[in-house]
DNA sequence: CAGCATCCTTTAAGATACTG
DNA sequence: CAGTATCTTAAAGGATGCTG
């Protein structure tokens, strides 16, 4: 049973409540509330991950999404890659700072929709229209 | 200075980190993480407003993205919708107690993003490639 | 193994016009 | 005011084949 607020404050000074358009904090909030970034920052935020198990946890993911979600991550800070240069290659991806300071406040919102999905999405109770 | 937990073990069970493909928590997570649905919530999260007043603050919104973006969160129990029988129509919008819940989930993300937007989004230290 | 390049389909989103 | 309906465009995403 979490402790519900009511009439919640916004703490941080936005223009008229929410960010304005054209605002860094809207292209910022696309990478990291993507369909794949969320999950590829979810699974990294458990350690240090290669490419094939990042394309295997993030199941359903394509190889050009996956390095398109990472590179994204990557130039924002958030993870780093670290190729190794042998045969076969080996790069692993893990988060930064920065993105374990993310995935702090990540985590616990991914969770709430895991406990809350089932009930939410399947179990709807008057579906309008 | 936030405290920053390394290799962060993730606190619900997840099949194999992140939640498999068809999971209902898929579909949830892109209805909160959705471009406009997160600004809505965020709006929302300071208390009861009609569709005139989410449209202006959420710049840049169009009318169909708006009423999309309702109804399913609507459908989804986080937000609710009353509209009283007058001419002109006058309809408000508020968060349920669930809607609450998640806010404060929320509201926090969104926070650090604005607060690390322009560093991130704009300052790039090493652009790769 | 860890990608990149190309093509193609699907979905999201924007613009505009109209209505109770 | 608070929407709906329709059309069009842009972007996301998927499939496949190839490479160091």
């Amino acid at each position: 049973m979490e402790a519900i607020t009511r009439p919640l404050p916004l703490p941080m000074s936005f223009a008229d409540g929410v960010f304005p358009a054209g605002c860094p904090s809207r292209t910022l909030l696309d990478h990291i509330t993507s369909k794949w970034g969320v999950l590829i920052l979810l699974s990294l935020s458990e350690g240090e991950q290669r490419w094939s198990e990042l394309r295997r946890r993030a199941e359903g993911i394509s190889e050009k999404m996956l390095a398109q979600t990472l590179k994204t991550l990557e130039r924002d800070g958030l993870v780093s890659r670290k190729a190794q240069p042998v045969i076969p290659p080996r790069v692993d991806y893990s988060l930064t700072d920065k993105g374990y300071e993310l995935s702090g406040l990540l985590v616990p919102l991914v969770g709430w929709a895991f406990d809350n999905a089932d009930e939410i999405i399947n179990g709807k109770r008057s579906p309008l229209a």
